[in-house]
DNA sequence: CCCTGATTCGC
DNA sequence: GCGAATCAGG
């Protein structure tokens, strides 16, 4: 598999959404979630919650982790020495749960919160999935007007891209990513939702208990993609 | 054990 | 550039 454009669109969508690495190599296919991270990183994308990094300790000695690996797999003796990069790329904005210590969710307010883990799902096709209060904050600087450009493939060149997203079209994926039909619902949204009336319907449907639900319930073309 | 992301390094 | 192997924290 290679990374085209739109797998990497996704990739970023999700990556920024939050989404694991795990579930973006699952809703990509054909990559492993190690491929993922390492493209994400490439790509310039960075530092989510990393459950290693988080609890960094002031000290950063860190050429005591190469020590221990000496033989790794093949004897081949690696006298490579990565020493010296302590400073290296500080991320812009300081981790805001340092500690446990911070919490106090004084602000229930939907207000533009800093830092806080946006808490948001996939979707079946990749979508975001985001609860209605808080619709405002991501789409913040309407980017340039693009009218169908950049889209090679002309079936696709009336359709709603992943790049044409924004928080006046329904985001209800037609498809899945990757194809190269792959594209979104575009209909003008319910205020205050990411989708058109009729996938709000969708999208919100009530969870019933696991015991009641019902196992055939609509979902957009099939669903999410079985392997 | 499972999960997570980060990093390294051979390809 | 890619990603398996590895590391390290939860």
């Amino acid at each position: 598999m290679s990374w085209t454009d739109e797998r990497i669109a996704t990739l970023k969508k999700m990556w920024e959404s939050g989404s694991t690495a795990s579930q973006i190599a699952d809703e990509l296919g054909g990559v492993s979630r190690n491929a993922v991270i390492g493209k994400a990183h490439r790509l310039g994308l960075k530092s989510r919650p990393s459950p290693v990094k988080a609890g960094e300790k002031k000290k950063a000695a860190k050429p005591a982790a190469a020590a221990p690996k000496a033989a790794p797999k093949k004897a081949a003796p690696r006298p490579v020495a990565k020493p010296a990069k302590p400073a290296a790329a500080p991320v812009a904005k300081p981790a805001a749960p340092a500690t446990k210590a911070d919490a106090v969710p004084s602000q229930p307010l939907p207000n533009k919160t800093p830092d806080l883990p946006k808490i948001v799902s996939v979707g079946p096709g990749g979508f975001l999935r985001q609860g209605p209060g808080d619709q405002q904050p991501p789409i913040p600087p309407a980017p340039p007007r693009r009218l169908v450009p950049a889209k090679p493939d002309p079936s696709i060149a009336d359709k709603t891209s992943l790049l044409d997203l924004s928080d006046k079209v329904c985001r209800w994926p037609m498809g899945h990513p990757g194809e190269p039909d792959f594209h979104f619902c575009g209909d003008a949204v319910n205020p205050g939702f990411p989708y058109c009336v009729q996938h709000c319907g969708r999208a919100y449907q009530a969870q019933l208990p696991r015991g009641a639900r019902r196992p055939p319930p609509p979902l957009p073309f099939g669903g999410p993609r079985v392997r």
